[in-house]
DNA sequence: CGGCAAATTGACAGCGCTGTCACACCAAGG
DNA sequence: CCTTGGTGTGACAGCGCTGTCAATTTGCCG
């Protein structure tokens, strides 16, 4: 049969209350009392029961994870890193796709609260800025923290200084000898988009180039919009198209090299391409991919473990500013002569 | 406050007892009286309260997905399609990545099991034949259902008939023309490694072509695996070469795309290419991949299904086939004269 | 119409844990 | 020496629901 907190006060000697109050970390215990209880804890193997917890606490011990990305390398990694940093706490996580565009978006999360109660949410883009939502969120007290959301003051999450990379790389490009460097912009709805342009235009003006708004194209993060941005590069006239690409995540750059073969142009012979977040896909392509990588596993995780501190002492947990760092590979190189 | 059982029972009329037996579709309730609790239930806008269920009935309305798969594309669906039939059924999903190499794999699922005591377990290659769990979970009594299982018999799950999807996509090259056609093999530990090859050498059969070993090549399902064996290849004499591969998964197939670049061969002009499983990489290589569309979401889908399904009646489920279907693009052409 | 079995409904305890509050104990101060 | 106030511990009820079993109603038969 299964052990219970009464077996394990009975063999410690104490009362269920007080392995109650050491199981909770609670304060008000004595040294050696709470010494004994650990010790019989681990002698017979005790698990609490996580439903007859959350029945008398009227806490679930449950973090959700919400996401409406269409890359799934990304979620992944989010979401395992989400699960280490609950499995530390002895927490559980529960994820949910959802569609930030469907009109029933909030009552859909509203639901999902009223359902499964969970003490607290990480958000990931582009759902970390959905002002419905958050505001739905406090309304409800529930918690939560962001991946790379747009606006970082008062939130608690993680985060990379995302102008900066992309700001390097553009400047590896130029230190390439590239004078007309186009950038291939995300979607709009996300932030990473402008804090990329940014960090792109930003290089530029560094390295004393002129920035040329034929060169700032549109795309929304997906291999087609790669493919339909490049195409329009492309047919620009002599002298004018770019010599390097810099896409805004790994599936444009995708794309860019797609039609760079179609055009007959060579990468990284006549055409340089980068692009952002290193997904699987940059090692898959050919040639391999330059790109920015973000530790999304780490990510996933910081931001959890920033929402379990606040669960645990309200007002704790900050914003976390997480490390990237450049993968050059073989898609970029110096510019032709 | 929260509407509680006890506030539709008196709303209804009725105890409490009967509103939990047509919360739970309990036999031996009157229509009438069904009736009249499901209208107060819908007035109130009633939830149960999950955790209140899990202690007193000692089930927990969760189901496990267990994965150790590289294919973060090929899970995101799963995922996807296990989640809908949880929501369906108002329970809700768990994700464990895992390790199957790991020494202690089945200590960590036993301590899942303890710590969340799933109602049951949806598991996917190559989790899904692991002597050792399989063993555990019967122990346990955790029902379970598969995805793609080696072992059919007495199992409960979804599956797709991959030797015969081999066999056309095969036979489809043998329709072009190619009479000189290599196979990349998968991972030995997956049973769609053994099918996806049987379903090869069949088609050959059928088509009166002679099996060459040189021709299968060993891999594991990485792109890595994937070059490393169109590089042997494409390396054969003149003549002894194949003028088409068929790749046990997208993933290799990008490889050997990859790999043909590298050899000066031109796709499909001068080399054939497929693969299996039509993930996202198969529209976002150059060319796009002719490969076997396998219903992933769906499969994932079925599976919970059935495992609810047996959930509810001992006894119940069975292993469902699913449809495949041909998806003709650009990687295949006619065999060069 | 009585009598019996089956169908339907309800009373009650209790799942395993924690919140509340009362009590016991100790050190410091008058 | 007794008070005071803080600290450590325990008794007890109850979180919202379901299992058990008893009570009641219904349907059916002779």
């Amino acid at each position: 049969m299964r052990v219970r907190l009464e077996d394990v006060a009975r063999a410690a000697g104490v009362s269920p209350k007080t392995v109650s109050r050491v199981l909770n970390d609670e304060a008000n215990v004595r040294g050696p009392t709470r010494e004994k209880v650990l010790a019989a804890m681990a002698a017979m193997d005790y698990r609490p029961h996580l439903p007859a917890r959350s029945l008398a606490s009227n806490r679930s011990f449950l973090i959700a994870t919400l996401y409406d990305n269409p890359s799934s390398n990304y979620l992944a990694e989010i979401q395992a890193g989400v699960l280490e940093a609950c499995d530390l706490h002895h927490y559980s996580m529960m994820v949910r796709p959802l569609q930030v565009q469907s009109d029933d978006f909030v009552e859909r999360v509203d639901r999902l609260i009223l359902h499964h109660h969970p003490d607290g949410m990480v958000l990931t883009p582009p759902i970390t800025d959905h002002a419905g939502l958050l505001q739905r969120l406090r309304e409800r007290r529930v918690p939560y923290a962001c991946v790379s959301p747009i606006e970082r003051d008062g939130r608690i999450g993680v985060f990379i200084d995302e102008p900066e990379a992309a700001r390097r790389i553009v400047a590896h490009l130029v230190a390439l000898g590239h004078r007309r460097i186009a950038h291939v912009i995300g979607h709009p709805a996300h932030g990473a988009s402008q804090w990329r342009l940014s960090g792109y235009r930003r290089a530029l003006d560094d390295a004393g180039l002129p920035r040329d708004p034929g060169l700032e194209v549109e795309g929304d993060f997906s291999f087609g919009a790669g493919v339909a941005a490049a195409r329009r590069l492309f047919s620009l006239p002599r002298g004018q198209g770019p010599t390097a690409v810099f896409a805004a995540n790994d599936d444009m750059a995708a794309g860019v090299i797609w039609a760079a073969g179609e055009h007959g142009l060579a990468v990284p012979r006549d055409v340089s391409v980068c692009g952002f977040d290193d997904t699987p896909i940059a090692r898959q392509i050919w040639p391999t991919l330059t790109t920015i990588h973000q530790p999304s596993r780490e990510m996933g995780r910081i931001a959890a473990l920033q929402l379990l501190d606040s669960l645990r002492r309200r007002g704790a947990g900050a914003m976390v500013q997480a490390p990237f760092s450049l993968q050059l590979r073989e898609s970029t190189g110096p510019a032709a002569a």
